[in-house]
RNA sequence: CAGGGUGUAGCUCAGCUUGGUAGAGCACCUGCUUUGGGAGCAGGAUGUCGCAGGUUCGAAUCCUGUCACCCUGACCA
């Protein structure tokens, strides 16, 4: 029979009963490996995505995905899918494109600003592709839901996604288009049976499995919620040292969260000092950052109060504030997100001219500046901005100068007794070492992480901007209560090879590797050995193992290293070898070894058993 | 967006200072030899030197502009 046969009769359908791996050859895919590393890739899984022929750049953070990668990708998909319907969820496909218009009602194309991909049609309509489909499923089921009974529902989608970052980078771990998984869940309640609560600690297991499943060494973190709910975000960070986030963590408790949410344990405060040095101004002209200040001042970035001006977020109920001054000890970060809660209302850097403009000596502000807007600001101090017996340098409130001898009570007496002007809250960002805030006595450790997952509970901000209600069964009206969930496939296959991979190459969880079993046939051209290969994929394949049958007529040399470079699990090497010993070499691709000898009929458990531990 | 860097063959790069017929290694094609960790020999093919202007008898090289890509920062799956 030739290649060409005729077609083969197909019956109209037949249920597939069993899963069967697949076999494929080299020379009739595409692999196409460098033997040096691109120039432009400087992260581990960007060079190795394309060294191993995974992947190749379109335009910056757009990319091929090559059969190789398309094969993981189709996986991590797979794993995604079985989770997300053991929890209830339908698949579905929404369209990438979108009219404007819905991304307004929500006030998303404000939000996202310059990341929203933008295009104008030839009539003329704004069309915008999705960058996460919130309001393109809420358009469809404030139509098609109507009455609580059709509630909880929870959809997904795997799709394209489009951001135009500001700065892609790294390859897949941050694209302008990228594979998503995005799921959607709607309730009438947040508590109870069928509640957003329920889905959302059931999304948050699944997510678990799926990361398990992946092979994938993960932490799940909180995270920071945005204006809606408390503690109400999760993110899930492959751990990595050369991911992009810092995540802390206590090493007692357990608790962990992104370094943007993360609570620090109580401690103490005071604005009594009994210090008596006086307080005096210093002249310091064109001091970089605060440590050069420090370092002219004779002192430390920890003994400097750092004082930033912010405003309330353009359209927030501020009543009536106009300036918000963050004090935070000169070491220390305003968190933006803890200064919102601790005002109540969401707050932005001010803009620097309106602020010089107010009176602020912008980069030489000090905490009694506030008084400059006597009933229109107010001051929060960080509890580590306000210790006894510390004596403080900050700025002046006048360019080029800054002041010694800062007393909070000496110098703010009348102030510090008015609690609707100064108040002092947890306003910094977390530190390693930093107090635990679940266990007293334990510091946070820091690690790092690149975030794959991230689920959230929404609440009515998409069912109330676009009206999206159902009656209960007292006939009154809800705006539908909302989760999402995301997981970038198409970074999770690049923090998987970040993760997992040494000076040669790849290594693949076998869960998500493209192929199971790689078989190197050194000789291609002998009889023999292409029926040993033959024989052996046929037999994997039965098993439900991928095979990948490298039949190139090239050197041994050559096949090897690409053998370790694209990372399969297991390597068997058909050559004579072996073959006179009557059976094949067989190798892990976590195995530094070079393989043995595993006899023919012993080769299909060795796989398994290598596969599954 | 700000700061820095790079654009020359499929990949890594040299050539540019001081203008004068566009190069190397690897990869690719043909042949021979070789065949268990990126072989050897011989022959061959490969480029609008990112693009557009300008200067010049002559531009990869000098000048101007522009585009693309990468890296460092605030956002995010």
């Amino acid at each position: 029979m030739t290649e060409h046969a005729t077609a083969v009769a197909h019956a109209p359908f037949s249920p597939v009963t069993v899963h069967v791996g697949d076999v494929d050859r080299w020379s009739k895919t595409i692999i196409p490996t460098l033997r040096d590393a691109p120039a432009e890739a400087t992260t581990p899984s960007h060079q190795l995505l394309l060294r191993a022929g995974y992947i190749r750049q379109v335009a910056a953070g757009v990319y091929d995905y090559l059969p190789l990668a398309w094969r993981s990708l189709r996986k991590i998909s797979q794993i995604i899918r079985e989770e997300m319907n053991a929890v209830g969820g339908s698949e579905m496909l929404m369209p990438a494109m979108a009219p404007r218009e819905i991304f307004d009602q929500t006030g998303r194309a404000e939000d996202y600003g310059d990341d929203l991909f933008q295009l104008t049609d030839r009539h003329g309509r704004a069309t915008v592709l999705g960058p996460t489909h919130e309001e393109v499923i809420t358009d469809f089921l404030r139509h098609a839901v109507t009455s609580y009974r059709q509630l909880p529902l929870i959809l997904y989608q795997i799709q394209s996604k489009f951001r135009d970052e500001v700065r892609p980078r790294a390859g897949l771990l941050r694209g302008r288009e990228f594979i998503m998984k995005d799921a959607y869940s709607f309730h009438l309640a947040v508590e109870g049976k069928g509640g957003l609560d329920e889905t959302y600690d059931a999304m948050f297991r699944a997510y678990s499995n799926v990361f398990a499943r992946c092979g994938l060494d993960f932490t799940a973190v909180e995270a920071e919620a945005g204006p809606i709910g408390g503690s109400a975000s999760h993110e899930f960070m492959v751990n990595c040292e050369t991911g992009e986030d810092t995540i802390l963590r206590c090493p007692v408790s357990g608790y962990a969260a992104n370094v943007e949410k993360c609570e620090i344990g109580a401690r103490a405060w005071s604005f009594e000092g009994n210090a008596d040095a006086p307080l005096t101004k210093v002249n310091t002209p064109n001091m970089p950052g605060i440590e050069g200040v420090a370092a002219h001042l004779g002192v430390t970035a920890a003994d400097m109060l750092k004082t930033v001006v912010l405003e309330p977020a353009p359209g927030v109920e501020s009543g009536g504030i106009d300036w918000v001054l963050a004090v935070v000890r000169g070491d220390h970060e305003v968190n933006e997100g803890k200064l919102r809660d601790a005002v109540g209302f969401k707050v932005v850097l001010a803009d620097e001219k309106r602020a010089r403009a107010a009176g602020f000596a912008i980069g030489y502000v000090s905490p009694l500046s506030g008084a400059l807007t006597a009933g229109k600001s107010v001051v929060v101090v960080d509890p580590d901005a306000a210790q006894g017996n510390t004596v403080w340098a900050t700025g002046a409130d006048v360019p080029d100068h800054h002041v010694t001898g800062f007393n909070w009570s000496r110098e703010m007496a009348a102030a510090l007794a008015d609690s609707s002007y100064v108040k002092v809250a947890e306003i910094r960002n977390a530190m390693v070492g930093d107090p635990s805030p679940r266990e007293s006595g334990a510091v946070l450790v820091e690690q790092r992480g690149i975030e794959t997952g991230h689920i959230f509970k929404l609440g009515c901000k998409y069912s109330d901007a676009m009206g999206f209600h159902v009656m209960d069964e007292t006939q009154k009206r809800h705006s539908v209560i909302m989760g999402c969930y995301g997981i970038g496939v198409s970074r999770t296959m690049a923090a998987c090879v970040e993760m997992s991979h040494d000076d040669s190459g790849m290594i693949w969880p076998a869960s998500i590797a493209p192929y199971h079993v790689h078989i190197v046939l050194m000789k291609p051209n002998d009889a023999e050995h292409a029926a040993v290969a033959e024989q052996l994929s046929a037999q994997l394949s039965t098993a439900g193992l991928d095979v990948l049958i490298d039949d190139r007529k090239e050197r041994p040399g050559v096949k090897f290293k690409d053998a370790d470079l694209i990372g399969m699990p297991i390597r068997l090497t058909i050559g004579a070898k072996a073959l006179e010993a009557g059976g094949v070499e067989c190798k892990a691709r976590s195995d530094p070894g070079k393989g043995e000898m595993v006899p023919m009929d012993q080769v299909l458990e060795r796989c398994l058993s290598t596969l599954t531990t």
